[in-house]
DNA sequence: GCGACCCATTGACATTCGTCGATGAGATGT
DNA sequence: ACATCTCATCGACGAATGTCAATGGGTCGC
């Protein structure tokens, strides 16, 4: 069960039910900086790329090595975004024997999307 | 190299049904640049506190001296990001006399909000 | 007309971001 | 043991971004 726990990588704090919808009330500035994390991490077009490729693919879940030809740019870039949606909990990351395999978290998005709707 | 047809503003591409969501298809690299234009525009923690105060304001608008001050930017600093939440839409610009009144665009936000929902 | 007010634009700056090539870290197969 | 494969990290680079002070352009009240 390494799910990028023990070493280096930092779990960011990530939007479940930290913050208040932007429209309600006013947002505190704390909140504010941490949704605009979470955003950040889909406001990108490579990486809204690879979120839909990796929930297009076969078993919903998908290889770096399926995704550079597909995105055309070079592995360490696209192990780079991965790792900034894997942080932002938007994808998840298991590795089975080489591969390492990136498939979606069911309801960040889910909840992002219900935090900026009015 | 921005397109600068009409002598004011530049009205962006903007997200009215252009993009298919996120997680059914694939999205296409057109597609992917638009909908990242967009969730740039509320992907910073200042432009999701703007929005948020203008919302919440009297009346349901707010011109550029009730936004300095909540949020600690300079005046300069406001304006810019004022615009370029008009530019993407989720904000509207009125001219009334000295005043500028800042409103929200009551679909944008929705409208991306299900963009990126699965 | 003139000063005061509100706001946008400009130019400049430091920081962040996206990208790449090179290298390193594990896992597998022979 | 060694070569090979997949992927992450590092270092570097140009481009984009957020911020400010200074300036300019309208609008109002006197």
């Amino acid at each position: 069960m390494t799910v990028t726990a023990p070493p280096t990588t930092t779990v960011l704090p990530v939007l479940t039910e930290c913050c208040s919808p932007v429209v309600g009330q006013v947002i505190t500035p704390g909140d504010a900086e941490t949704l605009a994390t979470s955003l950040k991490a889909i406001a990108d077009p490579t990486r809204l790329r690879l979120v839909s490729l990796v929930a297009a693919h076969e078993d919903r879940e998908a290889c770096v090595c399926d995704l550079t030809e597909p995105v055309g740019l070079s592995q360490p870039t696209v192990s780079h975004h991965l790792k900034i949606l894997v942080e932002a909990g938007i994808l998840s990351r298991e590795q089975r024997g080489r591969w390492a395999y990136y498939r979606l978290v069911p309801d960040t998005l889910t909840d992002l999307a219900r935090l900026i709707s009015p």
